[in-house]
DNA sequence: AGAGGTTCTCGGGCGC
DNA sequence: TGCGCCCGAGAACCTC
């Protein structure tokens, strides 16, 4: 599910329905998602009697902060947020609950349970995994031109596999990605340290531009996408190749085409993304 | 039936 | 030979 327009807009959504709520108790019904500590009774009691303070976003991570702990929270292809009332049926795709001390409880909802918990004292969350080593928000003064060139200078990978590297920069996944190419006329498959100067610039320009209109419009609801607040996003509506295979490139009239790229499906334009 | 919005781990290959 | 890095493949899970 989530790139980063659309955990932004979760975090957007979360800070209007769990910020000041405390947390009465949680309730854990797949232990396995919670990879630290390593017990999920640990995590549990520590988050017993704490309010949530603040959620931070860091690249597709959401950070709920309280006064003690920082929860780090990835939803992977499917997590779900969503705020309850007690009596609303639990349906079987929920594995941990936040019980709050007003009734109402946020449940998180995970059909492929991929998604992940790690919790942290205030303060160690960016120390150690997931968080170290991640590169850059795409929209803060880390990330420039000269970062984006440096880093695919030294890589010998494709482009598309270089930009979902969360090292690189944080917060492109397979959609923003095409879409990102498209918008600069890159070859997915091109290799990441033969661009031109002009094309990191352009490049660059696009993520950068790509990304920020997918966060005012909510993100993208290709399949299962909703926010907190159960919306769907509308940026999907402004995709130029994702999910068009077969369908007319919107600039110049071509069949759109799909292939796998290292290891994930890609769309993209032949005529516009010449592969040279 | 196989692909799906993600990322971690593993092992092979290569260079010092 | 050994180590470290880089890169690609596979795995984690369920639905349609």
């Amino acid at each position: 599910m989530p790139e980063l327009p659309e955990v932004e807009t979760v975090r957007r959504t979360l800070e209007m329905l769990a910020v000041g709520k405390e947390i009465k108790h949680v309730s854990v019904f797949w232990p396995k998602m919670v990879k630290l500590p390593d017990e999920a009774e640990q995590f549990k009691d520590a988050l017993k009697g704490q309010t949530i303070e603040e959620i931070g976003r860091r690249g597709k991570f959401l950070i709920f902060y309280t006064e003690s702990f920082a929860l780090v929270s990835h939803l992977r292809m499917e997590g779900k947020y969503g705020l309850f009332a007690v009596e609303d049926p639990v349906d079987k795709h929920t594995h941990v609950i936040f019980h709050f001390s007003d009734g109402t409880e946020l449940r998180y909802k995970d059909v492929r349970k991929f998604g992940t918990m790690h919790l942290y004292e205030k303060g160690k969350e960016f120390e150690t995994q997931p968080l170290a080593d991640l590169g850059p928000e795409p929209f803060s003064e880390d990330f420039s031109v000269e970062w984006l060139s440096d880093k695919l200078k030294k890589t010998n990978r494709k482009i598309k596999p270089a930009l979902l590297d969360q090292k690189i920069l944080v917060g492109l996944g397979n959609i923003y990605v095409d879409e990102a190419l498209f918008r600069a006329k890159i070859h997915p498959e091109r290799i990441a340290n033969s661009l031109t100067p002009e094309e990191e610039a352009v490049l660059y320009k696009e993520i950068v531009s790509t990304l920020s209109e997918a966060v005012e419009k909510g993100g993208s609801t290709i399949r299962s996408y909703v926010n907190s607040q159960g919306q769907i996003g509308m940026f999907q509506l402004q995709l130029f190749v994702y999910g068009r295979k077969n369908e007319p490139c919107k600039d110049c009239g071509t069949m759109l085409e799909k292939t796998v790229v290292g290891g994930r499906g890609t769309h993209f334009c032949p005529a516009c993304q010449k592969l040279k």
